[in-house]
RNA sequence: GCGAAUGUGGCGUAACUGGAUAGCGCAACUGGCUACGAACCAGUAGGUUGCAGGUUCGAGUCCUGCCACUCGCACCA
C-alpha cells in the first residue's frame, strides 16, 4: 500500500500543483470506503492559489496520469479521491501472500538488537492475574519486532532478590518449618504464598518485624550460607511452577537473568558512581542527588549497606548493553514505575553513558476488578489477588462447556479448550490502548461474541473448515482476479495489503492493540465475505477458495504475533 | 502540593497522528440457518467527544485554564 501513496504522490507532483514531500504527507486512506482508497486534501494550495479549493481539486483532476493500478481520480468538496483497481489490487497482493506464507508483510532484518524486559514477576509469590499484562504485551511485543526486523533478546528480570526474601526467612523461621533439604526441595510456590500473607498480616500487629526482615534480607546479601540456602529452595519452587505456566501460555525467553544475577555486579557501579563522585549520604543512605531535574534522589544504597530496585536495575542495564549492545532496551513495566525508570535513566546519563536514552519504559494501565460497585486495583499483599492459574481453568472450563454443547465429537477439547480460553484472556488484555487500565469483568473476558478472542478464532476455524472441505489445494494458476471484485471479497484484500505498515506501526508505538484491532477487522471481512459469497460449489469455487487461504494465511500470522493460539478446529 | 495517566451513546471502546456524515462491540429491538461452522451476517434506536477559551480553511486529535477519577512522589519492587 505504501507503493501506491509513493506513486500518487509522484503522479500529483508531476503536475506541479504539490511538492513530492508535501503531497506524500497529506495523502491518507480516508474513513468512509465512498471516498476511495487514498484521498488528498487541497486545502492547503487555497491562500497561495487564491482559488476555492474545491476549484482546485476539479482542476487538477484530469491533468493527472494516473499510475498503474489506480483506476480513477475524483474531485470531490476540495478532495482528490484516488480509487484502486480492484483486480489490479487482488493480483499483487494475494501473488505476494501466496510467495511469502506466513511472513508475508514482514521486514527484512534491519541489524539492530532490542532487549526486552517483560513478565517479571516476584519470586515466592504464584503468578496473579495482573501478571498478565506484562507477559502477554511484551510476548506480543517481542513477536512484532522481531517481523519488524529486529533481533530480540527476551529477557525475564526475575523478582529473585530484594527484602521480600527477608520477609519469606523470617517467617519459615518463626513458623520453625524444618529446614532439611528434602523438606526444602518439595517446597511449593502455594506454601509460599500462604508464608508471604501471613508476614504481611503479622506485619500489621508488629511492625517491627519489617526491621527483623530487612535484617535478614542484609544477612542474605552478606552471604550467609543457612539463608542462602533458603532463597536457593524458594526460587527453585517458584520456578518450576513459573515454568508450567509459560509453557502453557506459550510465552518464551531467552533469559532468566533475575536480580540476583547482577548481585555480583552491583558493586562494581557503586565504585563507579564513587568514582564519579556521584554518590551522597543522606540521612545515612547512599544517594545519587536529581535535583537538577526536580526528582527525589535515587536510591543506592540503604542505611545498612543493602542494596535496591533501582541499584539492581542500574546494575542491569550497563551489564545489557556491554552484553548485547543493544540500540533499544524495553521495559514492560506499569504505569506506576515511571518515576523510577526516570530516576535510572537520569542516572546513567550522570554517569556519562550516552546511551541512557535508549532505555525505553513500556507502561500500562493496571487491571480493575469491581469491587462492591468500584473499579478497584487487584492486591497481592492481602493475600487477595486472582491467581492467574484460576482464571485459566475457569476460562478452559467455560470454553470447554461450549465445546460440548455445540462439537461434543471434536478431538483433543480439553486442549483446544485451554488454548482458546488463554488466547480468550490474552485478547481481552491486547485489544485496547496500553494506558487504559483493563477493566476485567468474567463476562466480557471469557464472552464468545464481539471484539474477542474466540470471535477472531472462529474466522479463522470457518476458514480451514471450508478449506479441508474443499479436499484439495488451489494455486495462484487456477484463480480467475475478475471473480475476486466484488465489494466482500474487496474488502477483505484490501485488508490483507495493511499487514506490512500494521505491524510497523504496532512496533513504532509499542501497540499490540495495533494489530488486535486489525484481526478483528480481518476476521469481520472474512465472516462476511464467506457468508456473501458461497465458495463450495459455486462457479467462483476456485478464485474464492485462494482468497480463503490467502485470508488464513495472514489471520494465522497474526494471531501468532499476539500470542494466541489459532486453532483449526473448535 | 508537585508530577503522570485517563475522560467519546446505558456499559466497554476506535478513529491511519489536524481532514469529509465520529466507526465498532456489549446490552435493547428486528430480520436471516433444509445454508462451506449461526461462536456468524444484516438492519433499527442510541452522541453538543468532561467544561471553557484559543490556534485555522478544518479540532475527539494541538495550546492554555478549570473539573472528575486513578496512580506515583526517600531505606518495597
Amino acid at each position: 500500500m505504501n507503493s501506491f501513496n509513493e506513486a500518487i504522490a509522484q503522479a500529483v507532483a508531476a503536475t506541479g500543483a504539490f511538492e513530492l514531500e508535501q503531497a506524500k504527507k497529506l495523502i491518507t486512506v480516508p474513513t468512509d470506503t465512498e471516498h476511495g482508497n487514498f484521498t488528498l486534501p487541497c486545502f492547503v494550495l487555497a491562500r497561495s492559489l487564491h482559488k476555492a479549493p474545491k476549484v482546485i481539486a476539479e482542476e487538477l483532476a484530469p491533468k493527472i496520469e494516473l499510475p498503474s493500478g489506480i483506476s480513477k481520480v475524483e474531485a470531490v468538496a476540495g478532495y482528490l479521491n484516488f480509487f484502486i483497481d480492484r483486480k489490479f489490487l487482488a493480483k499483487s497482493i494475494l501473488e505476494a501472500v501466496a510467495t511469502k506464507g506466513l511472513d508475508y508483510g514482514h521486514a527484512d532484518s534491519n541489524g539492530k538488537i532490542v532487549c526486552m524486559d517483560y513478565s517479571s514477576p516476584n519470586i515466592g509469590k504464584e503468578l496473579a492475574f495482573h501478571h498478565l499484562r506484562s507477559t502477554m504485551i511484551g510476548n506480543s511485543l517481542a513477536r512484532i519486532y522481531k517481523a519488524a526486523g529486529y533481533k530480540v533478546v527476551r529477557i525475564n528480570h526475575l523478582g529473585d532478590w530484594g527484602t521480600a526474601f527477608g520477609k519469606l526467612i523470617v517467617m519459615y523461621l518463626r513458623e520453625k518449618r524444618p529446614t532439611d533439604q528434602a523438606t526444602l526441595d518439595s517446597l511449593t510456590v502455594k506454601e509460599l504464598n500462604i508464608l508471604y500473607a501471613s508476614f504481611s498480616k503479622a506485619a500489621e500487629a508488629e511492625p517491627e518485624l519489617e526491621d527483623e526482615a530487612r535484617a535478614a534480607f542484609s544477612k542474605l546479601e552478606k552471604g550467609d550460607e543457612f539463608y542462602h540456602q533458603l532463597w536457593l529452595a524458594f526460587r527453585a519452587a517458584t520456578l518450576k511452577e513459573l515454568m508450567r505456566i509459560y509453557k502453557m501460555m506459550g510465552v518464551d525467553f531467552d533469559y532468566y537473568t533475575g536480580e540476583s544475577f547482577y548481585e555480583d555486579k552491583m558493586p562494581a557501579v557503586i565504585q563507579d558512581l564513587e568514582t564519579k563522585g556521584l554518590l551522597e549520604r543522606s540521612e545515612e543512605r547512599d544517594v545519587v542527588k536529581l535535583d537538577e531535574y526536580k526528582l527525589n534522589p535515587c536510591l543506592i544504597r540503604k542505611s545498612d549497606g543493602s542494596t535496591l530496585y533501582a541499584t539492581r536495575d542500574l546494575a542491569a542495564a550497563i551489564y545489557r548493553k556491554k552484553e548485547y549492545n543493544f540500540d533499544k532496551c524495553l521495559y514492560v513495566v506499569d504505569l506506576g514505575q515511571a518515576l523510577h525508570f526516570k530516576q535510572v535513566k537520569l542516572v546513567l546519563k550522570k554517569m556519562g553513558y550516552d546511551w541512557y536514552d535508549t532505555l525505553v519504559h513500556i507502561p500500562f494501565g493496571v487491571i480493575l476488578n469491581l469491587i462492591d460497585g468500584k473499579w478497584e486495583k487487584g492486591k497481592t499483599r492481602t493475600g487477595k489477588a486472582k491467581l492467574l492459574r484460576d482464571v485459566i481453568e475457569a476460562a478452559q472450563q467455560k470454553i470447554l462447556d461450549f465445546i460440548n454443547q455445540k462439537n461434543p465429537e471434536l478431538e483433543n477439547k480439553e486442549q483446544i479448550a485451554q488454548q482458546i480460553g488463554i488466547s480468550a484472556l490474552t485478547f481481552n488484555d491486547l485489544k485496547n490502548h496500553r494506558l487504559m487500565d483493563v477493566k476485567f469483568d468474567w463476562d466480557s473476558a471469557l464472552s464468545f461474541e464481539g471484539a474477542t478472542g474466540p470471535y477472531v478464532q472462529n474466522a479463522h476455524v470457518r476458514l480451514c473448515s471450508i478449506m479441508r472441505k474443499a479436499g484439495y489445494d488451489v494455486n495462484l494458476q487456477d484463480v480467475d482476479f475478475d471473480q475476486l471484485s466484488d465489494d466482500a471479497a474487496y474488502e477483505l484484500i484490501k485488508l490483507l495489503a495493511q499487514k506490512s505498515e500494521k505491524i510497523r506501526k504496532a512496533c513504532e508505538t509499542d501497540e499490540p492493540c495495533e494489530l488486535a484491532q486489525y484481526s478483528l477487522d480481518i476476521a469481520g471481512a472474512a465472516h462476511k465475505f464467506i457468508h456473501d459469497d458461497r465458495v463450495l460449489g459455486s462457479a467462483e469455487e476456485k478464485s474464492r477458495l485462494f482468497l480463503v487461504k490467502c485470508t488464513q494465511i495472514v489471520l494465522e500470522d497474526v494471531l501468532v504475533l499476539l500470542g494466541l493460539f489459532p486453532v483449526r478446529n473448535m
